[in-house]
DNA sequence: CTGAAAGCGCTTACAG
DNA sequence: CTGAAAGCGCTTACAG
């Protein structure tokens, strides 16, 4: 141990009077290592006068295990977005005591493959692939079995992931609209013909069925991106359709009816009761008045892909299984009963 | 190389026939190696047949160096501001080959000590401490000096950091307003006393003296968190000290401002002119009318922040500069003359 | 109960 | 011009 230098295991081994072998053993609690009672409290007490840490890069490649993994994502972690995925990922990390390497490829194949490629060298013990939005993905080659898909999910259902379950978040938004008296209900959706555009419509002609209210395709519009198609969709879908209440797509499509309906001179719940999805912060919350919207459970679904992750690590099992997390109705200011008038 | 094994480097130099040291130096293109032509292309030819991609452990281990840094951050990476902090430091990090941790510590020191030895037993080259808000931090100990401070400064320059010129966008915020003809500008500040409130504060006074308006202590006010205090507070400046326009602390508060007006019947601009900070994304453009405020710049700071510290890597420095980043006006929708008559 | 030895996969002086 | 050897800091059978 030479002034300057990391303290290594040699150096508690000759403080203790022992092999470096002893040291490992001890520290390591192995269990079937006879190391006698006063060794160990030997070496535990050199370990800790030395403020002794193991190299975890030795470690690693000793083991041939790193406990490190690697989260993969299109734009996520650098997105407002779902910064709540990371975070729930983060904390079960920590717990587990792994460190976590995180990259976004921007949704570039060409990216994704050197990042694998990257990652693999880096011998981390597994991956999660993550995506900004629900949808189907195929996965770059090289990711080994130690893999799970957040908030997405393969063509075939031979890696675990975990998706929200947007049906069912729109049926729930719907029905508190059915709730409270509305009969003609507009749904706004994206315009690109995604896994959860496909599923929120289908969750929203589930509650119309359950009611018994005839699904009209004139109530339903695509919005592409931005305020200004939503603003008008909304406005067309009240003047035009006849709609009291509004199903969006997402609270940013809820923002943009909005706007649009303001500018008409209607008010957000009086003339049109409007439903959100996403819950997100500062978009919904922050709304004049307040969104009411679906939540999307990022925090649950990062921590089950990270725990799912870890279990498939130790080897606790190899089924691809898939998780639809549920999705809770939260409610606000912007639903209320339609107009007595009916308009 | 055995079936299922990872190829390594003596699976590459038994296939050119040759040792593994000179592996190594072609592969690594070792300059003053003098392997001959045709064994490094036999060499180049072997490692590309078995796809060889060395283990970085391996290597890490030997050559005391990771080409990993970790980014630490208080809340940042999961929370939707500034990850374009994040995406900065991503980008610079894989341009310079490096792979990069992330952890949010919640700002608890405890957590923040054990992050930092957990890092530094996986030998990482350097830090980045990210910041969620400009700020006064203590770093924790045991970072070394390959360390860089982002959106936050050590209370004694020992440290290189990168801040937002926060005075000199407050400036620029207020200075739009003078240039519409307020002469009565409210600031809601911040409750909290952090470097950022200081400084935007600084910068009001600034802008206001420099155009020959006396500064007004009744013209400010420190908003609590929330959107009701801002309200209140918008409200209150306007109706009891008069004032025609509102710089805000940030975005949020911004909106606060637009609710409380928008229920006293106050029309943005044409009653009030509002300006934020931050330039949050889907907060100021999403807000009806589309606000004007001052850009936060994330993305260069954090590229800033991870260059710095690849320098200080690379022995290329040990100053520990500070970088003050400019902040730029955004002009949108909420700005415009004050009302003829003056009300 | 404990130590000597081998080895994880690299890199780097050194010898020839 | 190229190879044998040592070593980065650990862990893990194995021998005694």
């Amino acid at each position: 141990m030479r002034a300057g230098q990391p303290v290594t295991i040699r150096d508690v081994a000759q403080r203790a009077g022992v092999s470096s072998a002893t040291v490992s053993l001890v520290l390591n609690n192995v269990a079937d290592s006879r190391v006698s009672a006063a060794t160990a409290e030997r070496v535990r007490a050199a370990a800790s006068e030395l403020a002794y840490a193991p190299n975890l890069v030795a470690r690693g490649l000793r083991r041939r295990r790193t406990n490190t993994i690697a989260v993969l994502s299109d734009e996520i972690a650098t997105t407002p977005f779902a910064s709540r995925m990371i975070g729930a990922i983060q904390d079960v990390a920590m717990r587990n005591g792994l460190l976590v390497f995180m990259v976004n490829t921007a949704g570039d194949p060409e990216t994704e493959r050197s990042a694998v490629v990257a990652f693999n060298q880096q011998q981390v013990d597994g991956f999660v692939y993550a995506c900004l939005y629900h949808r189907v993905v195929d996965l770059p080659p090289g990711l080994g079995s130690n893999v799970v898909v957040l908030d997405g999910r393969t063509r075939r259902p031979r890696f675990p992931a975990v998706v929200p379950d947007d049906r069912g978040g729109a049926r729930a938004a719907v029905t508190e609209l059915l709730a409270h008296g509305h009969r003609r209900i507009g749904f706004v959706n994206d315009y690109s013909a995604t896994v959860a555009a496909d599923l929120r419509l289908k969750g929203y002609r589930d509650a119309l069925r359950e009611h018994g209210v005839r699904f009209d395709k004139r109530a339903v519009r695509n919005a592409e991106p931005g305020l200004e198609p939503s603003a008008e969709a909304a406005v067309r879908l009240h003047e035009d359709a006849g709609v009291t209440a509004l199903f969006c797509f997402n609270d940013r499509v809820a923002i943009g009816a909005y706007h649009g309906l303001r500018r008409h001179g209607l008010a957000v719940p009086r003339d049109v009761s409007v439903v959100g999805f996403d819950d997100q912060e500062f978009v919904a919350d922050y709304a004049d008045p307040p969104l009411t919207t679906v939540a999307l459970p990022h925090y649950a679904m990062g921590q089950w892909a990270a725990e799912e992750l870890i279990e498939r690590i130790n080897g606790g099992t190899d089924q691809p299984r898939v998780c639809e997390m549920p999705c809770e109705l939260v409610r606000r200011g912007s639903v209320g009963p339609p107009r007595a008038d009916g308009t």
